[in-house]
DNA sequence: TTACTTCGTGTCAATTTAACACTTTCAAAT
DNA sequence: ATTTGAAAGTGTTAAATTGACACGAAGTAA
C-alpha cells in the first residue's frame, strides 16, 4: 500500500528541478539558438524570449527530461546533447515579469527551482515546428544578436557557448550542426562562429584534411553563382580510430 | 503575512537537491580525495565511504551550499571550486545499504534527490579535521585506489577527475593543490597525477619556465637526502597577463 | 669515503604553425 | 558572346614547438 502510494508520486513533476535546453543550430552563416516566445500581455516588462525547458518528472533521469523537452518542441530524437551544469540562484525566477508567466503555467509557481541546463546540436533543416505545452511560438535567433532573455537564461546561454567552444577543441562535434554533405567553407565558417575568431582559410583546410576526418564525395555544389564547392562527409570511422588512441586535441 | 510564511520556508532544507564535493588534495606523490566514513553497523553491505555532501537550503545558491559543506567538514573558506554537473538518476540513492544510512540522517529519506557535484582543490596541510553533522570520520584516500563508493559517488568522482584533467590543460589551477613554495619536481608529479600519463622531465620544465608562470625564490629545499631543489612560487600577475590576451592552451 | 637519491641541464631533428595572394569556375547581367 | 561578381581552391617559407634522449652535481646516511 505504502509502495503503491509512492509509485504514484514518482510519476509526478518535481516542483524543484527543471531542465533548460540551449538548442544550437547553424544556418551556414551564423550560430543560432532556438528560443520560445512566452507571449503574455503587452504590459509585461522584460524579455519575452526564453530557452525551452520544463520541470522534470520524478521517475525520469535528467538527460531523459532534456530529451523529452527537446522532442516536445522539435519532434527530434537522438540529438547530440551535453550538460552545461546546474543553475540555482534562489532569485533566478523571481523577476516580476517572469513570475507572472510562471503563475500561468506552473502548479507551484513560487517554489524554489534549480535548473539543469543542456546544450544540444541540431541540423537546422531537421527542425519541424511543433505545438508545445509551454510556448506559443518558437524560432531561431542568431546567437550574437541576443542580449537578454527571461529568467537567468542569458547567463545559461553564455555558459553553453563557452562549453561548446571548449568542447569543439577536443571533439569534432560540429558535424552535428551541418548537413550530411557539406563544404569545407561551411565547416570553416562553423568553426569561426563557435570559436568567435577568424581562422586562416588555407591553414584550416590543411588541418582538417590532414586529420582525415572528412571524406571527399564525388559530388559538387550545384546552382551557386560562383565556383561550385566540393562536397564532403564526416568520416566517423576515422574519428573513432583517432579517439581510441587517446587523441583529444584538435589544436584550435 | 503570506510573505512571512514564505520567508520561513526559504530557510529550510530542500529535500530534492543536494551538493556533493570531490575535495582533491595532493600529497606530493599522488592525487587524493577527502572521503567520509558513514560508519553504520557492520551488517551493512556495500561501500562505507562517500563524498561529503548535504541538502541545500532554499535560500542559498548552489555554490554557497558547496562552500558550506566544505567549510563544515574542513573549516576551510575561499577554496577553489568548480561545478562538475548535476547527477539525477532516480535510483541513485536507492541501494539498500545507502537507504539505511539516509534514513538515519534525512528527514525525507525517500525523496527524489538530484545532486550537484563540485570538485575543489585544497592544499592538504591546510585541512583541519572538523566535527561534521554527517560523518563520523573523514580522511584522505589516494584517488587511484578507490574503486567503489556509496550512492553514485564513484561515478561522480570519475567525472570530476575528467573535468580536472581537461581544466588543467586550459588553466594552471594545479597551484591550488601545492604549498606556496614548491619545487618543479612537485609540480611535475602533480601534472602527471592529474593527466595520468608520464611527462618528460626536461620538456615539462622547459614549458613551464617559458610560460613564466612560476618565479624562482632565493631559497632551496633543506634536509633532503639528495641534491636540494630550488623553490618556486606561482606568478599570478603573469598568469593574469596571459589570460587577458585570450591564452587558454597550456599544451598538455 | 662510499653509496644512494634526486636535481638540473642542452641539443637536434621532426613537426607544426602562421602568414600570405592569385587563378579557377560558375551564374547572372549586359 | 562578353563581362562581372563571388566564392573555391591551392603552396611556400620562416619561425616556433615538440619529443626524444643521458649525465654530472649536490646533498644525506651509512
Amino acid at each position: 500500500m505504502k509502495k503503491e502510494l509512492k509509485k504514484v508520486v514518482q510519476n509526478e513533476l518535481n516542483p524543484n528541478v527543471s531542465v533548460d535546453c540551449v538548442i544550437f543550430g547553424f544556418d551556414l552563416e551564423r550560430l543560432t539558438v532556438l528560443l520560445i516566445d512566452r507571449g503574455g500581455n503587452t504590459k509585461n516588462i522584460g524579455p519575452r524570449l526564453a530557452l525551452p525547458g520544463n520541470l522534470i518528472y520524478n521517475n525520469e533521469n535528467i538527460d531523459q527530461a532534456a530529451n523529452r523537452v527537446l522532442e516536445e518542441l522539435t519532434g527530434l530524437k537522438d540529438i547530440y546533447l551535453e550538460q552545461v551544469g546546474a543553475f540555482g540562484d534562489p532569485n533566478r525566477i523571481r523577476k516580476d515579469a517572469d513570475r507572472e508567466w510562471l503563475q500561468s503555467i506552473r502548479a507551484e509557481p513560487e517554489a524554489r527551482v534549480i535548473t539543469v541546463a543542456y546544450y544540444t546540436l541540431v541540423k537546422m533543416p531537421d527542425y519541424a515546428p511543433q505545438a508545445s505545452s509551454f510556448a506559443k511560438t518558437a524560432g531561431w535567433a542568431s546567437v550574437n544578436q541576443i542580449n537578454e532573455l527571461a529568467f537567468d537564461h542569458f547567463e545559461i546561454l553564455q555558459a553553453a557557448k563557452e562549453k561548446l567552444k571548449q568542447k569543439i577543441k577536443i571533439q569534432p562535434i560540429g558535424f552535428n550542426l551541418l548537413p550530411e554533405k557539406f563544404t569545407l567553407s561551411q565547416l570553416h565558417r562553423l568553426y569561426e562562429s563557435i570559436l568567435e575568431k577568424p581562422l586562416d582559410k588555407r591553414n584550416f583546410r590543411r588541418k582538417i584534411q590532414k586529420l582525415d576526418i572528412v571524406t571527399s564525395l564525388k559530388e559538387k555544389q550545384r546552382g551557386v553563382p560562383h565556383k561550385p564547392s566540393q562536397l564532403f562527409e564526416f568520416n566517423e570511422d576515422r574519428y573513432q580510430e583517432l579517439t581510441q588512441n587517446g587523441f583529444d586535441n584538435f589544436g584550435f
